[in-house]
Parts: C-alpha cells; structure tokens; sequence
DNA sequence: TCAAAAGTGTTCTTCGTACACCCATGA
DNA sequence: TCATGGGTGTACGAAGAACACTTTTGA
C-alpha cells in the first residue's frame, strides 16, 4: 500500500463547437511548453488545492483559450502510468459544448496557439489525447440521442434544418427530414417563431424555432424522456 | 494557477451482488481508522505511485475484502473541495459486478468488519459515499438495459427464471415473464442446457441456460445491439 | 423560368404490451 | 390432490422507416 503519493491531478476539456459552414468541430490549443512542445493538444491543466474540478476546466478554458463555457459534463479519468512523460499525471477529462461565434479565442503563454478543427480533420495530438476526444466525440452522440442537448451548440433562434445538420453532422449520417421533424416536434419544446430565416442563396426561408428549456424540464419531470 | 498541488487521489468500488434470497446487494467495509471511524463506506483507498487504476481497485478490494472482481467499470470522479475531511482527495469511482457466492469475505486491519447490504437497506455511510452509490445503481439499472452484463451476477448455468428475477431487482419494477423471456431469446446468446433447475420446493423446475459470450460478440461486430 | 432549400402526409412494417392457461414437481 | 413455479402464443396498438411533390425565394 502507498505511503506517501506523487501523483499529479488535471483536468482536460473537450469543447465541441458547431457551425453549419464548418461542421462539428474542436477546439485545440498548440502548446508552448513542454512535453509535446508545438503540437496540438486539449486545454488543460493543473487542479489548484482549493478548486473544484469544474472551476479548474473553466478557469483553464478561460486561461488558455478565453472562452467561457455553459454545457459542461464530466467524461471520464485517464490515469495509466506514463500517459504523460514527465511524471504520473491523472487527468479528469470534461467534454462541453459551445457556439464558436459567441467568443473570439485567445491564446495566453502556455498555449502559443488556439484553433477551431473539424472533427474529421484532427491533427496529431499529444499525450492520450487522441483516445480522449474520440470517447468524448462517442458520448456526444449518445447522448445526443436521448437529452436535447444539440440546442447549446445553436443560436437561440435557429431553423429547423440547422437542428438536422447538426445531427448529421454529429452523427455522422443522414436523416429523414420529415421523420426527424415528426420526433422532434412531437415533445413541444421547441416553440415556432414568426421570423424567418435569411438564407444566403435561393431557397424558401424556414421559420426560426427557439428551445423552451422550462416546458422541456416539466416534460421530464413528468416522465417524458427524450429520444431521437 | 497552482504551482505546487497537494491532492491526494484514490480509488472507491461500488461492488454489486446477486442472490436471488437476498436480491441486490452492496459490499462494504466497516471502517477502522479515521476518519468515520466504525461507520460503514465504500472499499477503495489511494492510488500507488505505478499503479493502475484498475489494478489499485482490484489491490484495496483483495486488502479489504479477499474479493477478486471479474466485471469492472469506471463510474465517475469525485473531487469537491471538503469531501473528505482530512485533506483533499480526489477519488475515481469504479462499479463492478460480482457472484457472492463465489467469495468468502475476509477483512483486514483497515476494515474491521465486510458485508453485503441489500441495496434498499444501506446503513448510513461515510464521506460521500451515499451519492457513489446512488450514482452506480443509476448507471448499472441504464447497462442492463442495452448491454448484457447481468451474466456477470449469475452463475455460469441458471434458469430463466433467474435471469429475469434479477432484472427486476435491479430495475425494481416488475417485468412480464413471457414478454422478456421473447426479447433475450431473439439475440440468440443464450444456450438452452438439458439440465434442470434444482428447486427448493414443489414446482416445475426449468431447464437451464447459459451466456454465449462469444455469440454475442459476433453479434456485436455485426451491429446488432442488445436492447431489452 | 430555373435552381435551391423548406414544408408537408401516408403507408407499411416492426416492435412493445397486455394478457391466461397448462405442465411438472414435491409435499 | 394441492400448492408452487415454469413454460408458452396471440391480438392490438404505437412507433419507426420509407418515400415525393409542392411552395417560396433569389438570380
């Protein structure tokens, strides 16, 4: 049995952003320090002694990126010997969601570089970190099947085929518009707007839809359970 | 950011069992250190310096409870600040699936004393570990429903009837003999054996079955999912 | 007037659910 | 012969999947 411990404890997140031109994507720092110095790696860091494993992800995200995130959900811990090189390192991993137009990244010191990547298109990344995106990118789509979650990666008001895109997007395959509208619709929690959409090209604007996050809480507390 | 981390971190098990006399049970470990000395809490302990998670569970379960655990899954990370009086530790939650018959418990010196609980009757625990728990049955009545785990609780040959009472221990709801028996059997994972139940009194004994790991995982490569 | 994107309903099949009687065994 | 527990099938309704044409708009 261990007498005394050197371990260290981080916290890395994975922050999935959306947008219809871009698809699903990821949002990666380049690190200025070493290990893996100059290669593209989750945000993260160090937990302070008196911070909580959430403030520690939000206060890195805010060091190291300059973004602030709302959707936030603990993934899972990766703690094998020598998944980092220095010394023993147990990260605590979160995946979160965020719209990428809402902040303008900002790389700090640590990290010499900050950058929105497909999901398709990942780089090399260093550490475990490859392992850890592709358990968070799992996670997502679960629970994309069973929890509206997909409205926190959208603008407040969105058309309905965005909402689609970004299934498919994340899903990675195709949906039936009409079935998938009959779904979702059917719980009423998304309340239609009279304002329309502003397309770029040609095409029949579709009316805007805004998330009713209360009717949507009432419905589970009545039992309704969400599924795609 | 912090310069130097003074965190400690550990490993908790929430060790599930199932006897059909005494349904779902918990084990535990009655503590005899501080602190919550003589309370009653979950088996875990800290992580050595070149351990694995895992091997550090299935090493404090072998310390504290002569148990050896098959069936193994991490379940969540627990870090707030003051959870453990002492000092800060971080502890990483595993839940794992176990036949109690096949053990006999045996304390040590950190735990004066081990035993099953059933799951409705768990006295008052220490630290946090009453929200762990709560968090594991969650996680393990969810499994149960698309992956074929409660194999893991049975012996190697059981009767139906086995099978299904266990489900309704864990999901604590009552299920229709006829309707369950026609969903597990359309997988096919299940060998119909010549033997036959031994009961304890009257009654027609049924034949007894057994899980055919490997056609699940065919099954599984081939894409069907398992879904009760 | 053409191309692009959104809006909409029906049919068929599959799956879930509800439900009751007979059979084998031990006492 | 009675009590106990195991074995089995059908009918109904709900939900999922497949599928195509019309409408609105910009160029």
């Amino acid at each position: 049995m261990p007498t005394s411990q050197d371990i260290k404890i981080a916290v890395d997140a994975v922050v999935f952003g959306y947008t219809s031109k871009e698809g699903l994507s990821l949002l990666l720092i380049r690190r200025n320090i070493k290990p893996f110095k100059n290669t593209w790696a989750l945000p993260g860091g160090l937990v302070g002694n008196e911070e909580s494993l959430e403030d520690a992800i939000q206060r890195e995200l805010r060091e190291e990126t300059g973004i602030n995130i709302n959707y936030l959900e603990q993934l899972y811990s990766f703690g094998r010997p020598g998944r980092d090189p220095r010394n023993r390192v147990v990260s605590i991993a979160y995946y979160g969601l965020v719209k990428p137009d809402a902040f303008e990244l900002q790389a700090d010191t640590d990290a010499g570089d900050v950058a929105w990547f497909n999901i398709k298109k990942i780089p090399k990344l260093g550490f475990d970190h490859a392992e850890i995106i592709q358990r968070a990118h799992e996670r997502l789509k679960n629970k994309l099947l069973y929890e509206p979650i997909g409205f926190e990666l959208l603008d407040e008001k969105f058309p309905f085929s965005e909402l689609e895109k970004l299934y498919m997007a994340v899903l990675d395959r195709p949906i039936d518009r009409r079935n998938f509208k009959k779904k979702v619709s059917k719980y009423g929690f998304l309340d239609e707007t009279t304002e329309r959409q502003q397309l770029e090209g040609a095409g029949r604007p579709g009316y805007l839809y805004r998330f009713n996050e209360e009717k949507y809480f009432t419905l589970k507390k009545e039992g309704v359970n969400f599924e795609i």
